[in-house]
RNA sequence: GCCCGAGUGGUGAAAUUGGUAUACACGUAUGCCUUAGGAGCAUAUGCCUUCGGCGUGCUGGUUCGAGUCCAGUCUCGGGCACCA
């Protein structure tokens, strides 16, 4: 016989073209279906096009999608672009080519790519965060934040090369010295913009619990937001007028505070530093602040210098010294602490290298080994006046009390999260919507004259000023509001702004009178299946910021924007490394269909390589064995005889049921090595009508190009099959045979008899191997039958 | 240093409530078909062996029964890392 071949390229070429003109994805406002509403983290199109990554993701997304699709819910399954970032201007910097250009290409490149894998999207919905369509919304939710004291500015140190007058990044940092010129960089105050997420830390933190999302990133942004509890107590310093303000988590130490110890961008220091320290306490500041963040924690060595003042201890009365070290950090707290050198590792290192005292307030409980050099547990007050005696629980409570008393303290609860600076002086962002009047201060644009349009320019360095390429532009600098001539904002905003809404533009993406209905964007968010593979905090934290900001304010009836995550791991290299251009080991997805596997067998390979949520190494040959499990469904429709009768209802009941749970479970390789089971059964026992349409549908998922064809040749429609639990048991059933807990024998029985404990052991005694080893009835000492299909008898 | 994960054949991995360890796939071997095959189909494939025994990183424990639960330990991976 001659085979008629499976030829994926052919198949795929037609569906796709079909669902190109019908629009079978598009995503109905109205209703009555339950609805689905599925995306993954859009990409940034480089100009390197899909890689195999992307494919996983997508195709995670995808699986869902046409799942849901099938079982008649209301899916939305939309697709956008980031477009916004460092890329495309570096590439505009070295070629001259405008951002815009170039990523107009990129997203040609990357939908078309996209549509060779015949994914399910409402294409009709795309977006792209460079679209001034798009940014005029990412400006109007700036100025939401801005209207409510949640967009601010404050002066912050910032990289800065005097050679080539530009801030940079921390990255771009190397060795102390810029990364363009090789020139030492210094730190300089500048004055940016930043999001007041730390307004919602608490709720942030809390609602973390609640969310259907993987522990790992869970626990990300737990750590990240980092509460802790503690006191933030007043410290008097010896002849002057000013106190130090410091925080602690251990109030209840306070009297073995022995020491000082402010960061070095305190602004005290100049004012309470005395004359003979002055000259070394300047030094000592200026390479503190200059040494990079990753300089100061790798260097664990301690250094200081002392200021030469005084303060007093509020609980001991003593007189203390003030010093200045670069282990307190100026971002955290108050930027000070009080030293407890008996109960705290740093301090205990900082007293024994400056030779201060160590006093010690905790007696810790005998049955508590611990021999460190300091005790940071909990125990017994000691050393501490009216205190001694209580536990160090109590004290905490107790001392802080006494503090308010005096005025001189108060409980104080501080995050390790920042406010998120969003200013960036770089051209290709979204401008933020300000402008500054005669006196520098800043207004908001009014909405009727959004989007602040990012101008078309020839020169995209960043000039002197330190500012964007934006400063450069006359015209876009002058603006007038409410008659007044004023100067419009230069930096533009973080990328992770335009990224930060984009799940409820989708539900709504061509309104030009807003950036989202309520009425849309409530029956579609919050995203049920949110899908990807990076971003585990500061994405992931800002949509959740941003959702909790919207719903205060009565744009979103919800509050949390994703219900469920799932993480995908990445595909590597075959072996096991980063797939990178510049060791040459990228797959391209492109190649891997044009070479004759076809989108089909792609897309299923990536999703039957290993657990979702698992890195994976790209394998060149065991793809071969997916296109070969899939020519064997092709096989079974277009080239096979089909038996009249099936004999494999009860196999086929079982594969539904299991492919239907794996897929809610995100189990998708163990879906499709259930579906190869299958095929492989069918192949030695014939296939019927009604098993090849349910392979199909249950394929369709995976490989939907393929499972078209095999509908349409079937004439069958799409609707997910239903097992029927009566239909799952066969005729007859295996039961095992233990003694002593090993396998012994496996016997045939019928399945009524399963469940019938007492014939279960008769069968098992009737077995001649079983007999023998049980002859001596002495021996028996228990027989064990915990449920259908196993014996164990336990002999001496 | 601290906090999480994970260790199963030659390889990627299954085992969903404590109940047949290694499903499915790759690779390998043999056969069939073929002018030919880097195609297709079929069979075999944890280890040692004569019966039989041993096997889920290692050492113990609980249990009639442990990959799964408990204690300890080793290794690898990830996150955080002077946050007071």
């Amino acid at each position: 016989m001659i085979m008629s071949h499976y030829d994926p390229l052919k198949i795929e070429e037609k569906w796709q073209k079909r669902w190109e003109e019908e629009k079978p994805f598009a995503a109905k406002d109205n209703d009555n279906r339950p609805k689905m509403y599925l995306a993954e983290m859009f990409p940034y199109p480089s100009g390197a096009g899909l890689h195999v990554g992307h494919v996983r993701n997508f195709s995670i997304v995808d699986c869902l999608a046409r799942f849901y699709t099938q079982q008649e819910m209301n899916v939305l399954r939309p697709f956008g672009y980031d477009t916004f970032g460092l890329p495309a201007e570096n590439y505009a910097i070295k070629t001259g080519i405008a951002p815009q250009d170039v990523t107009k290409t990129n997203i040609d490149n990357f939908r078309k790519q996209a549509k060779r894998l015949g994914y399910a999207i409402d294409w009709d919905r795309e977006i792209n965060t460079s679209d001034p369509a798009y940014y005029k919304w990412t400006q109007w939710c700036f100025l939401q934040l801005f209207k409510k004291g949640l967009a601010y500015q404050a002066e912050n140190y910032q990289w800065w090369c005097p050679v080539d007058q530009t801030v940079l990044a921390n990255e771009q940092v190397e060795n102390g010295c810029c990364w363009r010129c090789g020139h030492e960089v210094e730190k300089k105050k500048m004055k940016q913009w930043f999001f007041k997420i730390t307004a919602y830390a608490d709720e942030l933190l809390d609602e973390i619990d609640n969310l259907d999302w993987p522990d790992k990133i869970k626990t990300m942004q737990k750590n990240w937001i980092g509460r802790s509890e503690g006191a933030e107590i007043d410290f008097e310093i010896k002849d002057h007028k000013e106190t130090v303000r410091v925080f602690t988590t251990r109030p209840d130490t306070l009297f073995g505070a022995t020491f000082l110890v402010l960061a070095p961008e305190h602004p005290l220091i100049t004012k309470i530093t005395t004359e003979d320290a002055r000259k070394a306490m300047t030094q000592y500041c200026k390479d503190a602040i200059k040494k990079s963040e990753i300089e100061r924690q790798e260097n664990k060595e301690k250094t200081g210098v002392f200021t030469g003042a005084y303060a007093i201890n509020p609980a001991t009365g003593k007189e203390i010294p003030i010093w200045v070290a670069d282990y307190v950090l100026s971002g955290y707290g108050t930027g000070a602490i009080m030293a407890v050198p008996a109960h705290d590792d740093r301090d205990y290192d900082f007293a024994e290298k400056f030779d201060l005292p160590i006093v010690k307030v905790i007696e810790k409980p005998e049955d508590i080994e611990d021999d460190s050099k300091c005790y940071h547990g909990e125990g017994t007050i000691i050393n501490s006046g009216a205190f001694n005696g209580i536990e160090t629980a109590e004290a905490r409570d107790g001392i802080t009390d006494w503090l308010e008393k005096q005025g001189i303290g108060h409980k104080k609860v501080t995050y390790r999260m920042r406010d998120w600076l969003i200013s960036r002086q770089r051209y290709w962002g979204c401008p933020i919507p300000i402008a500054y009047d005669k006196n520098g201060k800043p207004h908001a644009i009014p909405e009727d004259q959004l989007p602040v349009l990012l101008p078309k320019i020839d020169d995209y360095k960043p000039d002197s000023s330190g500012r964007s390429a934006l400063a450069k532009s006359e015209e876009f600098m002058k603006v007038t509001i409410d008659g007044e001539e004023m100067t419009r904002e230069t930096d533009t905003l973080d990328g992770y702004a335009c990224s930060s809404w984009y799940l409820w533009r989708y539900t709504d993406p061509h309104n030009d009178k807003e950036a989202w209905s309520k009425e849309k964007v409530n029956y579609w968010a919050p995203t049920d299946v949110y899908c990807g593979g990076d971003h585990a905090v500061a994405h992931l934290l800002y949509i959740r910021f941003w959702c909790k900001f919207f719903a205060d304010e009565g744009y979103l009836d919800f509050r949390e924007p994703v219900k469920k995550l799932l993480y995908n791991g990445y595909i590597n290299a075959p072996d096991g490394k980063k797939m990178s251009k510049s060791k040459g080991n990228v797959i391209d997805p492109l190649d891997v269909i044009n070479s004759g596997y076809g989108a089909d067998t792609l897309r299923t390979y990536e999703l039957f390589i290993g657990p979702y949520n698992q890195d994976a190494a790209w394998s060149t040959e065991a793809i071969g064995g997916v296109y070969r499990f899939l020519n064997r469904c092709w096989s079974l429709v277009f080239d096979k005889e089909m038996i009249a009768e099936s004999k494999t209802v009860s196999l086929r009941h079982k594969t539904i049921k299991k492919v239907t749970e794996d897929i809610y479970r995100a189990n998708f390789n163990t879906a499709v090595a259930a579906m190869m089971e299958f095929v492989n059964e069918l192949y030695k026992t014939g296939a019927a009508k009604d098993d090849v349409v349910a392979l199909a549908k249950l394929i369709k998922p995976f490989a939907p190009h393929l499972a078209c064809e095999m509908l349409e040749k079937l004439g069958s429609d799409d609707v997910w099959p239903k097992w029927d639990d009566a239909l799952l048991v066969e005729d007859s059933v295996e039961m095992i045979v233990q003694v002593n807990g090993k396998l012994r024998a496996r016997i045939q029985i019928p399945a009524e008899d399963a469940a019938d404990k007492a014939k279960l052991e008769e069968y098992a005694k009737a077995d001649a191997k079983i007999a023998s080893m049980i002859a001596d009835k002495e021996i028996i000492k228990t027989i064990v039958v915990p449920q259908g299909k196993l014996v164990n008898i336990v002999v001496k």
